[in-house]
RNA sequence: GAUCCCGUAGCUCAGCUGGAUAGAGCACCUGCCUUCUAAGCUGGUGGUCGUUGGUUCGAAUCCAACCGGGAUCGCCA
């Protein structure tokens, strides 16, 4: 449906070509751009046809061709050069197409009616966000903003790992060495106050773990027995069975970081539908285990674990529950998969966004919860993606080289500000309208760099590119986006409005005005970007649209620097540039929205 | 050891459902502000697409092996 509209309508035309001329159909044809070094808007090659047509390449193409200029309205002219069969749209084509990009949001998909759940962003509650999570959250809140221009119903969700042995540590070493201290006394932000103590936990448990080396105990038994972590034990203990006091101090503590996140989240501009707590949740998945086991579908050991073997899927036999019937984490994705499923009955789709390492674990998960006979098994997606590396290589937390997210933020805004600042456009500016757009730039900066490298690989963040406000960056596309503003301001000064009017693809009206290479350029992408975002959303991929979106925009500052506008004495040929500039302007501020970057009407 | 992912210009990345002479950005060299915002535009330098073989009219793209990097393989999460 959303397939190149261009395509969509040559296609029967060439097909019926080829019926008409060889008197056989082929049923696809792969159509592609036609090179720069050619004559054509898209070319078509037939080396796949030449059985069918039972001719040489340059004979076939050259039939089709002269048959499609004969048949097809919108094909203008043709060349040939080898096999290829290069066409010529007619410049009215691409001017309907423009008219009707202009009136329509083209980036808006009528809707499925499909309803889809994007998990992203799920932090453990003892230490603050840092880069990695700031990967996974614009993923996440892109792909889910790109999953609602593309028609459907999208559910944010945010699970919490607000339990487990991690916030025992920091618990334990506030209690310890903390003095009361909350972030209202110490002016910390609630998740790096807790932070703190994670780290304070962790400096006393390797000085006990060498005390007890020193005393002659192996390494790696140290490294479990340290009183502070058999405090913390102890504490997660209390914790499960209840202590008022424990759970209190537990309360208090993850309150603090719910603030921090959702400080940083604000900053980030990212919200979510639904939150899950694993709290909450831990100890769902039990019994649909057990109920596992009754099925068949699971075997049980002499010790009482439960097992599924998936050696026949290529995969190893995994631990669902231990022998003891505690659950693990497994467990407790099972019962959180189908809980979801049932609070959201008419949910077709549920996509986790986290990180490569856990490939094998979702493989897992999404093969048992299909042998358990759930439907919509087929309908859970891992959106895998790369870690960041740092140039000094990988974030170790243990090495102090992780990068803050919040410090992250405020770095870009920073450099966002001094490069403002040398430019000095914006002298009538207020301080607060200024703060407003370098927290836009710094942050288009940031996370067109995060997004516009393809999820799944590895990327590498080098702090000094990611601040980098020209070439392929976020604010070059801000930059052109104000551009076009202050030219449609000052036209409508001048009393310039659009006023073009023109047909429909189907229907082109003739147009005498003759495209010039610059604009037919311009169009020719802007025509892709319904396909580009079609493709987006098929694949989660954000890289895809946002290169594309650097593509149009790198192509309309082409366009702006070589051909007039305002300054275009022919009010026809104005309006129409003018038209082409408020579609780029818009189009490409849609896509940029679901990249989760805002754009700028003055920079 | 097994499984999975990655390897494209000095650096960071596109391109990968097979198609023409492999593209951008950064960096480096060059030209353009009395003209619609120079956070811009123009030209140039820069490549055995990890290696070898295979499939094909045609391979960066598909297949195999190998080399190099990473991840996972816990009754951890």
């Amino acid at each position: 449906m959303f397939q190149d509209r261009l395509q969509a309508l040559l296609l029967p035309a060439v097909q019926n070509a080829f019926r008409e001329l060889f008197g056989q159909a082929p049923d696809a044809v792969a159509f592609q751009s036609t090179r720069p070094e050619f004559e054509g808007d898209i070319t078509i090659n037939v080396f796949p046809f030449l059985k069918l047509s039972g001719k040489g390449p340059e004979q076939t193409a050259t039939a089709v061709g002269g048959h499609l200029v004969q048949h097809a309205g919108i094909v203008e002219r043709f060349n040939v050069v080898k096999g290829f069969l290069n066409i010529v749209i007619a410049d009215a084509h691409w001017q309907a197409f423009l008219h009707e990009a202009a009136e329509h949001d083209l980036l808006q998909f009528p809707s499925t009616g499909q309803q889809v759940m994007v998990e992203y962003a799920s932090p453990n509650t003892n230490k603050p966000l840092h880069l990695g999570h700031a990967r996974n959250i614009f993923l996440g809140d892109s792909v889910g903003r790109i999953l609602q221009a593309a028609g459907h119903d999208v559910v944010r969700a945010q699970i919490i790992n607000d339990r487990g042995i991690h916030i025992c540590k920091s618990m334990v070493a506030w209690r310890q060495f903390g003095n009361g201290e909350t972030p209202e006394s110490s002016g910390l932000k609630g998740d790096k106050l807790v932070g703190k103590y994670y780290v304070e936990f962790d400096k006393l448990h390797k000085q006990q773990v060498a005390e007890l080396e020193a005393g002659g105990m192996a390494p790696e038994d140290a490294a479990k027995s340290t009183p502070i972590l058999r405090e913390a034990q102890e504490m997660l203990r209390q914790w499960e069975e209840g202590d008022a006091e424990v759970r209190a101090l537990w309360a208090r503590m993850n309150g603090w970081v719910y603030d921090g996140f959702n400080a940083t989240y604000a900053r980030m501009g990212v919200g979510f539908d639904k939150v899950y707590y694993e709290s909450e949740t831990y100890l769902l998945g039990k019994q649909d285990v057990l109920d596992g086991v009754a099925k068949g579908v699971f075997f049980k050991k002499p010790d009482g674990s439960i097992w599924v073997d998936n050696t026949a899927e290529g995969l190893d036999e995994k631990v669902l529950m231990r022998g003891d019937g505690t659950s693990l984490y497994m467990t407790q994705d099972i019962g959180t998969a189908i809980r979801r499923f049932e609070e959201f009955p008419a949910m077709q789709r549920m996509i986790y966004t986290v990180g490569n390492e856990q490939d094998y674990h979702f493989k897992v998960l999404f093969l048992i919860l299909k042998k358990l006979g759930y439907a919509w098994a087929d309908g859970l997606y891992h959106l895998s993606y790369g870690m960041v590396d740092l140039p000094s290589g990988k974030m170790k937390s243990r090495e102090g080289t992780v990068v803050d997210a919040d410090e992250l933020m405020e770095e870009v805004v920073q450099e966002a500000r001094k490069m403002g600042e040398e430019l000095s456009k914006l002298d009538d500016f207020s301080e607060a309208e200024k703060d407003v757009l370098y927290e836009m730039v710094g942050m288009a900066a940031l996370k067109y760099f995060l997004l516009k490298v393809d999820p799944k690989k590895r990327m590498l963040f080098d702090p000094k590119a990611s601040i980098d406000l020209q070439g392929h960056t976020g604010p070059f596309i801000q930059y052109t986006y104000a551009r076009i503003k202050s030219l449609l301001r000052k036209a409508q000064v001048a009393g310039d409005g659009p006023s073009w009017s023109g047909g429909t693809p189907e229907q082109p009206t003739v147009d005498n005005h003759q495209l010039l290479p610059e604009e037919r350029a311009v169009i020719k992408l802007l025509h892709q970007f319904p396909a580009v975002l079609n493709d987006a959303a098929l694949k989660l991929d954000p890289a895809a649209l946002a290169n594309h979106t650097y593509e149009v925009v790198k192509a309309y500052n082409s366009f702006y620097q070589s051909v007039p506008v305002l300054k275009e004495e022919d009010a026809a040929k104005r309006a129409f540039r003018l038209e082409l500039s408020a579609t780029v302007a818009h189009m490409v501020k849609k896509a940029m929205w679901c990249l989760g970057i805002e754009v700028p009407e003055r920079m």
